[in-house]
DNA sequence: GGCGATGTTTCCCC
DNA sequence: AGGGGAAACATCGC
């Protein structure tokens, strides 16, 4: 799925696009894609309701009903929203789509038929509990759709050094890289952003979440919104067929220093870039700048 | 054509 | 509890 500055992308674009226009019909062609509500019942709740804004929550695309809930769209791996005009020519893998009452059309293609759609309470899309200097404590296995529980904006001002060095004492035991992808502490991170934040921070993937450093912890936060601000600058990363909203190209994956350059030089160290399978999701590292974890200095951190 | 990969999440099994 | 693996799908590249 897009990650976060990609989902960005496509909010931002679609605000522009859709904010103000009328609802006339929502019709869904793969019955998942609504699942378990019908999607006879999402159309008819949707008909007649008003788009009032358009966000994002995690990875979440929020459009904003009138009244208190919002219709949410999970891209997964390969969803995307394509608005058009009356008459533009057909799009692929079209899953569902929206009419709007002057004739123009949201439609959510996604290859995959991972992507979901959900009619939910704007209110249930806060911030799980992870406001102030307390960190969260994510009930491991909530019950609860992901919507519910997504953690940390990590663009905002609440997401400190201090934040995120008592959140990884919380979860301390995972290894870093996972922890990142979780969506119930930082929400929106995903492969990609994972991948190009612990380089840049010159941290393992595999390193211990609680016996990272200070000095470790601070430059991972300034990583972590270092390469979510440019990914959104750069109008977020095309690989294979992500397109934002207008069907246009991101300019990200030209950026990318280390997803999918195995083999390449580390462009700050010159050695070759190595792949690993961690928590089953392709990863890359630099072998030279991010040290891979050892006995002797989890111990020694075990003692701080 | 087979095999393994893919930007995600969830479920099941230890 | 939480890590690993597979599954939900379709396509692409070697």
């Amino acid at each position: 799925m897009p990650e976060l500055p990609e989902v960005e992308t496509i909010a931002r674009q679609l605000r522009e696009l859709v904010v103000g226009r009328r609802i006339a019909s929502f019709e869904s062609f793969w019955h998942r894609v609504t699942e378990p509500v019908p999607a006879a019942h999402v159309a008819a709740r949707l008909r007649g309701r008003q788009i009032t804004g358009v966000g994002r929550r995690g990875k979440f695309v929020v459009l904003e009903l009138d009244g208190d809930e919002a219709l949410i769209v999970s891209l997964r791996m390969t969803g995307k929203l394509l608005f058009r005009e009356p008459g533009a020519p057909d799009d692929t893998f079209v899953r569902a789509v929206i009419g709007f009452a002057d004739g123009t059309v949201l439609r959510f293609s996604d290859t995959r038929k991972f992507g979901r759609m959900a009619i939910v309470d704007r209110a249930d899309l806060a911030e799980n509990d992870h406001r102030g200097a307390a960190p969260p404590e994510n009930p491991p296995r909530s019950r609860l759709p992901l919507h519910r529980v997504l953690g940390i904006e990590p663009l905002t001002p609440r997401f400190t050094t201090r934040w995120l060095r008592e959140f990884l004492q919380l979860r301390g035991r995972s290894a870093i890289k996972p922890l990142l992808l979780d969506q119930r502490g930082i929400a929106g991170v995903g492969n990609i952003y994972a991948i190009e934040a612990l380089w840049r921070a010159r941290i393992h993937p595999l390193r211990t979440a609680g016996l990272l450093r200070p000095d470790e912890v601070a430059r991972l936060r300034e990583a972590l919104r270092f390469v979510l601000r440019k990914g959104i600058r750069l109008g977020g990363a095309s690989r294979r067929d992500y397109v934002d909203a207008r069907g246009g190209q991101g300019r990200m994956q030209r950026e990318f220093q280390m997803y999918d350059r195995a083999g390449e030089p580390c462009p700050r160290c010159g050695r070759a870039v190595v792949r690993t399978v961690v928590g089953g999701r392709g990863t890359f590292h630099c072998p030279r700048c991010q040290k891979a974890p050892t006995e002797r200095t989890a111990r020694r951190r075990m003692v701080r």
